[in-house]
DNA sequence: TGTTAGCACTCACCTTTAACGAGTGCTAAT
DNA sequence: ATTAGCACTCGTTAAAGGTGAGTGCTAACA
């Protein structure tokens, strides 16, 4: 398909762009050192490689840039995973050196240092709930009318949300009510939730009165018809700092994208395992047309449970991101595995 | 000081730079219906408005923009209050409507709210700990190494923190340390805490085992060394929609200071009363220099308790982003006292 | 004396033009 | 198959000229 000298030069080319996005002429091909060949004749390759659609021009008499089929090929076959520095491997795994205690921080610096070292944004879709269980339930009333319920999974994940409380409803059923649900429900995943109050709990909650099921009604509300993604965004404003968002319009409509939750954690929420880069317009999204996405999963043994991505322009480092991702959601793995198998 | 014709036509150019970010010349303002003078005496007036600092030129022969002295004029003594639209004045009060069951909440939609209706940037600090009293006090084992200690004030708000339990210490210590804790601190006001243990708990700790003081020191460390500052920002972004951050750098650098909640909430923290305007060069910060900083406090009764702002260019809408951070602080305030007098 | 008309002048902005140079494609020689 | 040579392309930059919105100043006017 691609002579090896083509190949030689899409990569150069691919390399040098990566670099200095600016596109690339022949006769700076021709004088590195690693390619032993004239201009003219890197031309008639580089020709050849925009027939075949890996490169294109910006005009007619400019040198060639990569095209989204360039870098794709790139990624697939010719990308050598580049040797992380011992600085950026360590900030990495200084992450997980201690006894992770709270996942929500990890995550939240993991996504901060993520994005220090690629100058890319990070984006981190938090543990799907997944493995996570139950580990207890608590009421704190505030006042006459209202009262907090908080939610503490194993994870060492607190969510907490605060709820109205009817006059006719005594603080006393609240806790009987809790008890009652932290008694059957500890241990339980949180997506099982919902089925097992279904089960289990609503026949013993309809044994008492009706104020009994109104209490629970409330919590039900609060805690449980709610599902939570927790999406940690980091280093948004990195996207200012590449050249292809010049263009202010450009980097306005990407940053109304990110600002969304809705629209970013679909996006995240992929069943690929393992690393998944989409390059330019593989992206479904429009705003993201000119930009790469590589995603990486973790996991909890056989389970992926999250998502971390980094999301650039197409002329992205392509090597380093991926070795990065990599090497991030491996000990994310590990850490996780060995929390929950503590 | 100045002539009642002279302070017309600084209104009139500022309230015309306001909406049009353009330099505004002596035809322009004379075409006005409210401006019954010749274009030739408004440029005398224009020349000695400049000449005592209230305008400035982009060039020998452009028109006129406000300088910060003009601005400054026009905010002390010459901006008509604007009329709020109805829709506006709605979208806040809504905010108030409902019993306030959580500040958080409520703060988080208040800044997005505001960001909305003004485009400029909403930092909302949250209510400092002054009157917010312990609700209660909680810890979470997680497994054999770790455990969540959660902490409720009376306003609804959360804190929780992870740490780790060394081996020998039991779980029913920290318990047991967390009633003593509760017993003796419930009710108390948070910044009166560390006060509050030295004195009253820490003899009743010391009695006990070494472990039991151990288990205190862990709690003691994961809940009260920890100031904590809430800051909520929304509408970051509507920075890059406003004309004097076309310049990129410009946008840079202050995303680079908006991110950083260090360099915010010390801005936040004023001790004036009411609504402070910080225009241009009064901003400490440099990268404020051209921007304008309106804070609104809020109080509970008589204490100010936390700080409410709206950044955007000098050439801000000041009458709108003065009338809504007023109607804001005023709902704010109320709700609050009504919280805590219930 | 305060206001206005008139006029020369300034300067950002736009368009045109020309020179430059990095780059290409093609052809012919090696 | 590779390369040297050469005409050609086109973005970039700088200079030059025209336009128009704006000014400052002076003299006339009410």
């Amino acid at each position: 398909m691609l002579t090896e000298r083509q190949a030689l030069v899409l990569k150069v080319i691919i390399d040098e762009f990566i670099e200095t996005a600016q596109p690339i002429g022949s006769r700076n091909i021709a004088k590195r050192e690693d390619v032993a060949y004239s201009p003219a004749t890197i031309r008639n390759d580089m020709a050849d490689l925009e027939d075949e659609g890996f490169l294109s021009k910006t005009h007619s008499s400019s040198g060639r840039i990569p095209s989204e089929k360039g870098y794709r090929f790139y990624v697939d076959h010719m990308m050598s995973p580049l040797q992380l520095s011992s600085d950026e491997v360590r900030l990495v795994q200084s992450q997980f050196d201690d006894r992770m205690i709270e996942m929500e921080k990890v995550m939240q610096n993991s996504a901060h240092i993520l994005s220090e070292l690629t100058q890319y944004t990070t984006l981190v879709l938090g543990p799907e709930v997944y493995e996570t269980k139950l580990k207890q339930l608590q009421i704190v009333p505030i006042n006459k009318q209202s009262a907090i319920a908080i939610l503490v999974t194993d994870t060492g994940h607190v969510e907490h949300r605060s709820f109205a409380v009817p006059s006719e409803i005594d603080h006393s059923d609240l806790e009987k009510v809790v008890n009652i649900l932290n008694e059957k429900l500890v241990g339980v995943p949180i997506i099982y939730l919902d089925r097992m109050i279904e089960t289990e709990v609503i026949d013993l909650i309809n044994r008492y009165t009706s104020n009994f099921q109104k209490s629970y009604d409330l919590i039900q509300k609060a805690l449980f018809n709610h599902q939570t993604t927790s999406l940690y965004v980091s280093g948004k404003s990195n996207i200012l700092m590449q050249p292809e968002f010049n263009d202010i319009e450009k980097a306005r409509s990407l940053f109304n994208v990110m600002e969304s939750e809705d629209q970013i954690a679909p996006i995240l929420k992929t069943n690929q395992e393992g690393l998944k880069i989409s390059i330019g317009h593989e992206n479904e999204m429009e705003v993201m047309n000119n930009c790469t996405l590589i995603t990486a999963t973790y996991t909890l043994g056989e389970n992926q449970i999250g998502t971390i991505a980094l999301l650039g322009p197409t002329r992205m480092e392509y090597a380093k991101a991926v070795s990065l991702l990599d090497l991030w959601s491996n000990h994310m793995s590990q850490s996780l595995y060995r929390w929950f198998n503590d």
